[in-house]
DNA sequence: TATAAAATGAACAGATCGGTTCAAAAACGT
DNA sequence: ACGTTTTTGAACCGATCTGTTCATTTTATA
């Protein structure tokens, strides 16, 4: 069994599910689609499901890989730190989502589609979200922010917040407005920066 | 035609999507769980699609006055004004995820399993956003933040992330964090308070 | 070039899809 | 109590669903 031939068909099959939906994609279609006969898919998958599981697999892997590196590339730019690093996880949503096939997040849907969080698929969904959580965590600890943990999980909710705003489409500025955000919530948690002040008071 | 048994029927539908799917809940299936025979179904609505677009009419409509509701009751105890109403909204959500039924955004799963923006059903989840958005940023201008217009699209995009973030049940803590997120986006905005400084500086 | 492995198309299975039809029963307004 | 409206169940339609079967062709390896 040559390898390659099962990663096409995982490779080609993300992206029709990713552009028409799990349940929404039956198998004649999706084997018309991907030119591979249903009898060959169903010789290296048993089940449709097994497929989505391995598909969300692999975009886990393409998705990690490709937002990890265009972190590091935009944000060690001019010298810039883990702090540049995690902004720039925002401008490279930015070109996500200007990007001609972005159809929102494949996790989310499958999350929204198979929404018992014991199924598989939905399984998947979280450790997806499992692993980014452990990159961007230990980035803000490079960082020296305090409350590491809380932080990471804001800059996560924004990160959600804008690739939901961009799936739904109702506006443009998500990454930009995240970003900004971003930046309010880094500064005010940096330990090299005077803690901001809470609490209102004259001038 | 009594208006109740159309209401009930849509009522009962949404409660089925929002649990089972969208294009996972059949016209057999879903006559059986409400309890109305499909030829009844039918009469009322012309196909399945209809049915769903009044559906999201009816979960804009309660959503959107449970959330102002809430926002308005929890914000407005111990003399809060709209600044506290703004950040009520996480608590209301909060309420919302630990609900035994919650199972997600109906928009948000709406619109990724509907993902052509000129559908009628994405259309619905489009405007339910834009209805937020009105009501979010009257509340933001009445709290005096400058920028009203993108703070009121990051207040947002932490609620978005919250509600994606609790779907995907990585993160128990959304609301939470997401609060304490808007909190200090709030006060960077706030004009009665100094504004807080950008770069760093020696102490 | 011979042999084994993999891919193909097309038919098939049983279930379900969205939607329609129709005669009978139930609920309604007056 | 009447006639109208609404609801019902069940059968039915053609299409599509996930998944299987199998004989044939293609491909890779030796």
């Amino acid at each position: 069994m040559r390898p390659s031939k099962r990663e096409e068909l995982i490779e080609k099959s993300l992206f029709v599910f990713d552009q028409k939906g799990f349940h929404a994609t039956g198998m004649d279609l999706l084997s018309s689609e991907i030119n591979m006969s249903k009898t060959s898919i169903y010789n290296h998958f048993r089940t449709k499901e097994d497929l989505i599981v391995e598909v969300l697999r692999l975009q886990d892997e393409q998705f990690r890989n490709w937002l990890f590196r265009r972190m590091y590339d935009l944000g060690t730019a001019n010298q810039g730190g883990p702090r540049e690093q995690l902004l720039a996880m925002f401008d490279a949503l930015s070109e996500w989502f200007e990007h001609e096939n972005f159809n929102g997040c494949l996790f989310l849907k499958a999350s929204g589609e198979y929404s018992d969080p014991a199924h598989p698929i939905h399984q998947q969904a979280i450790e997806h979200a499992e692993m980014l959580e452990i990159h961007i965590l230990a980035l803000v600890k490079k960082a020296s922010l305090r409350l590491p943990e809380m932080v990471t999980r804001q800059l996560l909710v924004l990160k959600d917040g804008a690739v939901s705003t961009a799936q739904v489409g109702h506006n443009k500025s998500a990454a930009k407005d995240a970003k900004y955000a971003a930046q309010s919530l880094i500064d005010a948690h940096d330990t090299s920066k005077r803690k901001p002040v809470q609490t209102s008071f004259a001038f």
